[in-house]
RNA sequence: GUCCUUAUAGCUCAGCUGGAUAGAGCACUUGAUUCCUAAUCAAGAGGUCGUGAGUUCGAAUCUCGCUGAGGACACCA
């Protein structure tokens, strides 16, 4: 829709013009402030120039009107113009504000360690992440998942140490010596206590089975994390093994040798990230030759550039954010564009329960489960509050509020009017078949805009994933809603004059916001 | 100390690449149901957009300083 307008204008204008929306509705539907910038240059006020070029708009195929106020330029869309749009869009449902992109996408996110159940933090990077998918997908981006699986290292190591110093206390019941470091939570006791049932309680007697312990452990965990995305919805393409990896480190490391970016120091292997105004260099392998964690993260990478991908999003913790620059070097010294990379950074969440605030961190056990708000709160609400809040801001909630699942809570407010649309469906006893060729004309203003505002959908996804910014559909969503709620009000639709006009424009409503909801992974309810 | 993010109504937050009278929801006050679901709607009240400068026709939005908040500054991941 947004298309034509565009080109409508241009055809007449032939210049370059910002396309708006108005603050209010009932000045239009879209609006452009060209006279202001042409003002300096005509040297005429903008009421004037916005006069002048009104009137390029008479006979226009699609305006209704276009008028100037204080300068602006406001364009009323007609009804058959919006009309064929609506057609179109109810006549072939699954295919609305789809549209075919040629980019390729390959979109990392979560990838926690296995070291433990997801916490809330990781939420919001996962529910983010899916959005993404899922509407770059519907806009026609060719879009793949992966999860990276840190499965190599100290934190695998120090997860099968935890269970095992667990089972010595729980299971063999003698007295342990914890280290500084080690994994808390009720879930290393149950690992432990998992592990004696199916190893028998000698495994904890020798050291030996620590490394075994690890890599059941961290298999464990992958399976539950999984199931844990699995419950709100999420489901990855591909999960990429860091361990797997390893066997390539030569042909990668042999690539970033070429830059002269790497050297030696302390029998260590350095990276020169400084010429990448890192604030120093980083060491990649060890002293004793154990590559460190941006090893992996190389090979890792020269994997996904060989994959060829047009553009790739990693979505992180904000804590993660001084990493960017050494991975963007490490990129660049493969000999690869390390702009394709984007990184997108989730901000922490602080989560709060009866106002006394939780600091969320695996190592030290005290978090709070994702699954368990999941439980409280449900899928919906959880994803819709979380996207409603951009991603660069903290965001702060109280589980003891986001229990109260009342009103409050928007999910409930865009289910309502979803399901009252299919309500008074059923009570006119009328089909879309019924209704779909109907034509929409002599509407009030109330209707018309209802419409249109139904009709924007196509171009609020575009922005949103353009900006990475899945507030502007939640947002959408709720206004959407709202508008219909208040018309649903005014207006009796059953039995009335207008009634099959009227089925015909909530049918346009129900389908944007059910298109909208699954986008973000919501099923539309048809019922309360 | 350096870097990232952030500061808008009592609370939680929107406000698109600068543009019309700064908007929602919750909470508060008042009203609407002989009628398709009142889980809704209408009206009211509530703001010197953290602060000080700058850029210009025009700043919540851009630039710089200051202050507050959260986070990161590993050979951990």
């Amino acid at each position: 829709m947004k298309k034509s307008v565009i080109h409508a204008i241009e055809e007449r204008l032939n210049c370059d013009f910002i396309l708006e929306k108005p603050k209010d509705l009932s000045l239009g539907h879209y609006a452009t402030p060209i006279a202001f910038n042409l003002a300096k240059k005509l040297k005429k006020s903008p009421t004037i120039i916005a006069d002048e070029l009104c009137k390029k708009f008479e006979n226009s195929t699609i305006f209704k009107k276009v008028t100037s106020l204080k300068g602006y330029i406001n364009f009323n869309l007609n009804e058959e113009f919006l009309n064929k749009h609506a057609s179109l869009a109810i006549m072939n449902q699954k295919n609305f504000a789809k549209s075919n992109k040629n980019q390729t996408i390959l979109l990392e996110y979560v990838s926690a360690n296995p070291t433990g159940p997801l916490h809330i933090g990781h939420a919001r990077g996962a529910i983010l992440g899916d959005s993404l998918y899922r509407i770059g997908k519907h806009l026609g981006y060719k879009i793949s998942t992966e999860y990276y699986v840190n499965d190599a290292g100290n934190q695998i190591a120090m997860l099968g140490l935890s269970i095992f110093l667990a089972g010595q206390q729980h299971v063999l019941k003698v007295d342990v010596k914890w280290p500084e470091e080690f994994y808390r939570g009720e879930y290393i006791i149950d690992l432990a206590i998992t592990a004696s049932k199916e190893f028998g309680s000698s495994i904890f007697e020798d050291k030996k089975n620590i490394e075994k312990l690890s890599i059941w452990a961290k298999d464990k965990m992958l399976e539950l994390i999984k199931s844990n995305l699995a419950d709100i919805g999420i489901k990855f393409e591909k999960f990429v093994s860091e361990k797997s990896l390893y066997s390539k480190w030569d042909e990668s490391f042999k690539k970033l040798k070429k830059s002269n970016k790497t050297f030696t120091n302390d029998g260590k292997t350095w990276i020169r990230s400084t010429d990448f105004s890192d604030e120093k260099d980083r060491v990649i392998i060890r002293e004793d030759g154990r590559p460190t964690y941006l090893a992996g993260d190389i090979i890792y990478h020269n994997n996904k550039y060989q994959r060829k991908y047009d553009h790739y999003i990693n979505i992180w913790g904000a804590d993660h954010h001084g990493y960017i620059l050494r991975v963007k070097a490490a990129i660049n010294f493969l000999g690869y564009d390390e702009k394709k990379l984007e990184v997108i950074l989730a901000q922490m969440v602080t989560l709060l329960k009866g106002k006394e605030p939780y600091k969320m961190s695996k190592r030290a056990g005290s978090f709070i489960l994702m699954s368990d708000v999941v439980r409280d709160a449900g899928s919906d609400a959880l994803r819709f509050v979380f996207l409603s809040k951009k991603n660069d801001t903290h965001l702060d909630f109280d589980v003891d509020m986001f229990k109260q699942e009342d009103s409050s809570n928007p999910i409930f407010y865009i289910n309502y009017a979803h399901a009252r649309i299919n309500q008074v469906f059923k009570k006119s006893g009328k089909t879309l078949e019924d209704i779909k060729d109907i034509k929409l004309k002599n509407l009030n203003d109330d209707a018309v805009n209802l419409l249109y505002t139904a009709l924007l959908l196509p171009e609020v996804l575009e922005d949103a994933f353009k900006l990475r910014q899945l507030q502007k559909l939640t947002e959408y969503l709720k206004n959407l809603s709202s508008n219909f709620h208040k018309f649903y009000n005014e207006n009796r639709v059953i039995g009335e004059q207008d009634e099959d006009k009227f089925l015909k424009i909530f049918a346009m409503v129900g389908l944007s916001l059910r298109t909208g909801l699954n986008l973000i992974g919501i099923k539309a309810k048809n019922k309360m």
